[in-house]
DNA sequence: TCTGGGGTCCTAGGACCC
DNA sequence: TCTGGGGTCCTAGGACCC
């Protein structure tokens, strides 16, 4: 028997923790740059504010409900969610964390009632945490998405799917709330006349892979009760690592785009080290203007390495370079980002052939780098960082107007 | 008029997830 | 004034090899 574990409108939750006086009032966390709606409390759920929804166009009609609107801080939600895996995982077997506010596991043998079980979980961790959560339970992966989506409308907050209830629930669920299946598949599936899950498990499975491909199979066959999503208790190691922000203000000149970039790849590269990678190349994303407002578009580039490169300055020089290539004045940049990718075990790398000199350089570079690494561990995020970064006034910074000294 | 056959690797683009 | 950020996987098609 397998189960998901789901916080309940996690970033939400996060808020009402620290700020009990917003628990029984209506809520909803802003994204990075206070862009759009990413987390709601039921209140704003029941007045039909939908997930993602860009702020402006709903700043009035929050207001007028009288709302309470949070800037998200991402590193406090960080810190809770480690508090309930860690407390989760005395209780499960092998356990997937998911995402920030989900985990899949599979019950202990020990536990003889499955439902009677995963409610002890519910309650402790909502006990000690204060984070509500709702679990459910079924014999593979998708169908315990599916039993926690109802365990979240349901007070006991579990929920179990078994063969015998397995059917019903299917009828019941349109194709668009199957986990895995999206917007256009959806609609592929609504042209063919299959509306809910109940008509997409009596499909041919020959049909079904060959106009949605094995993941697709793989999802009907996942919610006939065979399992093909096992659980993944090894973290595996990112194949690539992403920062990249819409930036507080529109930035013109070079020297305000570049410095904002290396912002980006000193928190990418920081990220790569922990993970004891190398990358063997860069890319590179500026995005000048905004959408329906003039010209916008985007421009990148991608740099190789003759050999991965994981110290903060290889990385910022190639960065820096690439800017400089793709800078074009007169643009009004709103957004880059920066991407490592190919990478290699950095504990198990080859030296230079033909440079020993390049390899002795490199490798003085990257102690350098963790060593700024340890002493960031100790004193914080931003205790060692480049010099360039000292700027008195960040113009790349996001928004974060929504905060509780703000309001 | 008149197709070899079999394989690998890489990339771009699409779709999906939270 | 003006729409987040960070990932993964799959496939088709091209380039290339023998």
């Amino acid at each position: 028997m397998l189960a998901l574990c789901d916080c309940n409108n996690f970033f939400v939750s996060c808020e009402r923790l620290y700020r009990p006086e917003l628990r029984c009032r209506p809520v909803v966390v802003l994204s990075s740059n206070d862009g759009c709606v990413v987390s709601r409390s039921d209140e704003v759920k029941a007045m039909g504010i939908p997930m993602g929804q860009p702020y402006f166009q709903i700043q009035g009609l929050l207001r007028k409900k009288g709302v309470v609107v949070c800037s998200g801080s991402l590193v406090m939600y960080k810190e809770i969610s480690e508090k309930v895996m860690r407390l989760l995982s005395r209780f499960t077997g092998e356990m997937e964390e998911y995402s920030i506010d989900e985990a899949f596991f599979s019950l202990p043998a020990a536990a003889k009632d499955p439902l009677e079980y995963v409610s002890g979980i519910r309650a402790t961790i909502e006990r000690w945490i204060g984070i509500p959560v709702s679990i459910g339970v079924a014999a593979t992966k998708t169908l315990s998405k599916l039993a926690t989506d109802m365990a979240k409308k349901d007070a006991s907050g579990v929920r179990q799917i078994t063969g015998g209830n397995a059917r019903d629930m299917l009828d019941a669920t349109e194709v668009r709330d199957i986990w895995g299946i999206g917007r256009k598949t959806a609609e592929q599936l609504n042209r063919h006349g299959i509306f809910n899950a109940g008509h997409f498990v009596d499909r041919d499975p020959v049909w079904v892979k060959k106009r949605f491909t094995v993941r697709g199979l793989m999802t009907q066959l996942e919610l006939k009760g065979q399992p093909c999503m096992p659980i993944a208790a090894e973290t595996a190691a990112p194949k690539s690592i992403q920062v990249s922000r819409t930036w507080g203000n529109v930035l013109e000149s070079l020297g305000d785009v570049s410095l904002a970039m290396i912002d980006n790849v000193v928190k990418a590269a920081r990220q790569l080290r922990q993970n004891h990678l190398a990358a063997g190349g860069v890319s590179v994303f500026l995005r000048y203007g905004y959408r329906h407002h003039g010209e916008c578009g985007y421009i990148t580039t991608d740099i190789y390495f003759d050999s991965p490169a994981q110290s903060d300055s290889e990385l910022i020089g190639a960065v820096k370079s690439s800017i400089d290539k793709i800078y074009r004045p007169g643009l009004g940049y709103t957004q880059g980002g920066v991407t490592l990718r190919d990478f290699s075990d950095a504990r198990f790398r080859q030296r230079e052939l033909f440079s020993e000199d390049a390899s002795e350089r490199r490798s003085k570079l990257e102690r350098f780098s963790r060593a700024a690494d340890e002493i960031n561990g100790y004193f914080g995020r931003r205790a060692i960082f480049p010099a360039s970064l000292a700027v008195k006034d960040k113009k790349w910074r996001p928004n974060r107007k929504r905060l509780p000294e703000n309001i």
